[in-house]
RNA sequence: UACCUCGUGGUGUAAUGGUAACACAGGAGAUUUUGAUUCUCUCGUUCAAGGUUCGAGUCCUUGCGAGGUAACCA
């Protein structure tokens, strides 16, 4: 063991574990993994992890290593197509690829059904003629042992019989169910004989009428993996206890071509949001929020509609580590990840949240430039871009103090500001309505501090702002998104029966008329920008037109300045 | 008062018996026509007690703590 040149790159214990079987030639080095989620809500980011894990993990693999999508849909009652659709779209969107190797659980009904009666021809399992509430009486509990149903033992013979007329209609939901034969005492409740089929006669989206009896996932998902030959079964640590039977399916289900085994890793927990499909799916059907896609949703299409990219997704996933420990990240770590891809690429452009009137007095009435701007500091490749500039102005409210406070050094009475890539402005004038309220800032411009100008014997003038010309701006919607939860676990602090929404950030959207300048006016719909100073904002895919875009704030800027 | 899993800076992770490190967050500074970015520095860590060992975050024992588990959901 110590002759193992350095692979130093660390690797988490999924990716050590599968290396020792590429290395010991298990299933003759392939690497098949599978995402499988059960269409019944659309994916957030905790699916993401699972994503990057499994399709990473094919990618990481060489040419022997595939990663399936398998839609999990053993659940007609809770299955739509809809969500089928959305989830192709956000793997897609992630930037992966299962090429050939999509599947449905549903494809295998007729070979689950087979396996099934295998089982009970090898007495391994039974038709139990026990009402639900018997059933769950005869269980025990986590600290006894259950009991063993009537129906138990049964004979070969009967128990096909009686399965047969299950699957043939004979039966009302609930009357009967298929269960595993193995150990009514065992410590670990899914091996009390866990059902393994019930009826359900409902309508599923994609075999019709065709069943009325659906396997349960305990059963169909070890099978499932082991006739589509996955080497790697991976999944989130609740489904640990489960293990044992997972390994009892394919140890006594006969002619799999597959031996898969499976592990578990902890779930994703974000801070100030919820990563349960069920209490997304309450804030969505209550309408506390504006949809699956709202960008306050920690869903994929959420997030992506906040104007999230698949590469910032990606690189978080890769930060946050796979391990066992249930662990809890804070949303400044995604924030980090989306900000440090969005630097590099955004746009930047002068947009003015909330608006206050400038008017250079020195300025020639009528006059308008065109001062040239530079889209992106961090590539010169970007360009440059010209933007007017005339007599009367607007900057931000954030920028001028009447009485400031230690340490601002932006717009204030009798002081110098420049703007940026303009020149420097004084203000000499504070107007305001009867109320009280600032209507117009009237200030003097120094032509000798234009941009590349270096006049000597001149102080450094500290504050650098953002402007847009009046005349020349445009008026645009601008949604401000903050976090959906005032609390870092809505869950957590709500308890089992309380109430998370009581928890909602009221105002995690806001939204805003800004002042931004023209050249927005041809931005498509989906593209990314950095309002300089302020954020970085996306043209929201829906309800932008061309020539009327609307903005989803993403991400604010890191602040460095703290008030004294 | 069962069983399973897990405890490393504030947070997320690495160290595979051999100098406890990286990222985020925080603090200080430099650069900066974005209080951003970039760069430098800094803060701060092995749940506890025993044991094995020349040497333990790592192995063993016990304790403590946390999470999970009793659908005809997945």
């Amino acid at each position: 063991m110590s002759d193992t040149p350095a692979a130093s790159t660390s690797q988490d214990f999924i990716r050590e574990m599968i290396a020792t079987d590429v290395a010991d030639q298990r299933n003759d080095g392939w690497v098949i993994t599978r995402f499988p989620p059960e269409p019944n809500g659309y994916l957030h980011l905790g699916h993401a992890k699972s994503i990057c894990l499994n399709f990473g993990l094919s990618e990481e693999n060489g040419p022997r290593a595939r990663c399936h999508l398998r839609f999990d849909d053993t659940n007609p009652t809770k299955e739509e197509i809809e969500y089928v659709d959305s989830i192709m779209e956000d793997v897609k969107w992630l930037g992966f690829d299962w090429g050939d190797h999509l599947f449905y659980a549903s494809d295998y009904f007729e070979k689950l059904y087979g396996f099934a009666v295998s089982l009970i021809k090898k007495g391994l399992a039974y038709v139990d003629d026990q009402t639900h509430e018997q059933m769950r009486a005869t269980r025990g509990t986590l600290t006894s042992p259950g009991t063993a149903s009537p129906y138990r033992d049964r004979s070969v013979e009967e128990n096909l019989d009686l399965f047969a007329r299950m699957r043939a209609g004979e039966f009302k939901e609930g009357e009967r169910v298929l269960r595993a034969k193995i150990d009514m005492a065992s410590p670990n409740m899914n091996m009390r004989d866990p059902a393994i089929y019930r009826i359900l006669h409902a309508h599923h989206h994609r075999t019709g009428d065709a069943w009325c009896i659906y396997p349960m996932y305990d059963y169909a998902h070890p099978l499932s993996d082991a006739l589509e030959s996955i080497t790697h079964s991976l999944c989130t640590l609740e489904f640990e206890h489960h293990r044992p039977l997972y390994e009892w399916l394919i140890a006594n289900v006969d002619g799999l071509p597959g031996q898969p085994y499976q592990r578990e890793f902890a779930r994703l927990n974000l801070t100030y949001t919820l990563m349960s499909k069920r209490k997304l799916l309450k804030l969505v059907k209550e309408g506390l929020v504006n949809g699956w896609d709202d960008p306050r949703m920690p869903t994929i299409s959420g997030i992506r509609r906040r104007g999230y990219t698949p590469e910032a997704i990606r690189s978080f996933c890769k930060i946050i580590g796979l391990t066992k420990y249930p662990s809890l990240t804070e949303l400044g770590l995604l924030e980090h990840s989306v900000r440090e891809d969005l630097n590099k690429h955004a746009q930047r452009v002068y947009a003015v949240l909330r608006p206050i009137k400038v008017v250079l007095t020195n300025y020639p009435e009528g006059q308008v430039e065109h001062v040239e701007l530079v889209n992106n500091p961090e590539n010169e490749a970007d360009g440059k871009r010209l933007v007017p500039l005339s007599r009367e102005l607007y900057i931000d409210a954030d920028d001028f103090m009447e009485t400031p406070s230690a340490g601002f050094h932006r717009l204030v009475p009798g002081g110098e500001v420049r703007l940026k890539y303009a020149f420097c402005i004084i203000c000499q004038e504070v107007i305001k309505d009867a109320d009280g309220n600032i209507t117009e800032l009237r200030c003097t411009y120094d032509d000798a501090t234009r941009h590349g100008a270096k006049p000597v014997g001149r102080p450094k003038v500290k504050g650098t702002i953002h402007w847009v010309s009046a005349a020349h701006a445009l008026d645009v919607e601008v949604r401000l998104y903050d976090k959906l939860f005032t609390v870092e676990q809505p869950d957590e602090q709500a308890g089992e029966e309380g109430d998370f929404t009581q928890f909602l950030n009221q105002e995690s959207l806001q939204i805003i008329s800004a002042k931004i300048e023209p050249s927005v006016a041809t931005a498509k719909p989906g593209s990314h920008f950095q309002f300089e100073r302020v954020g970085y904002f996306f043209t929201d895919p829906k309800d932008s037109q061309l020539g009327k875009p609307v903005f989803n704030r993403t991400v604010q800027l890191k602040d460095g300045f703290v008030k004294k």
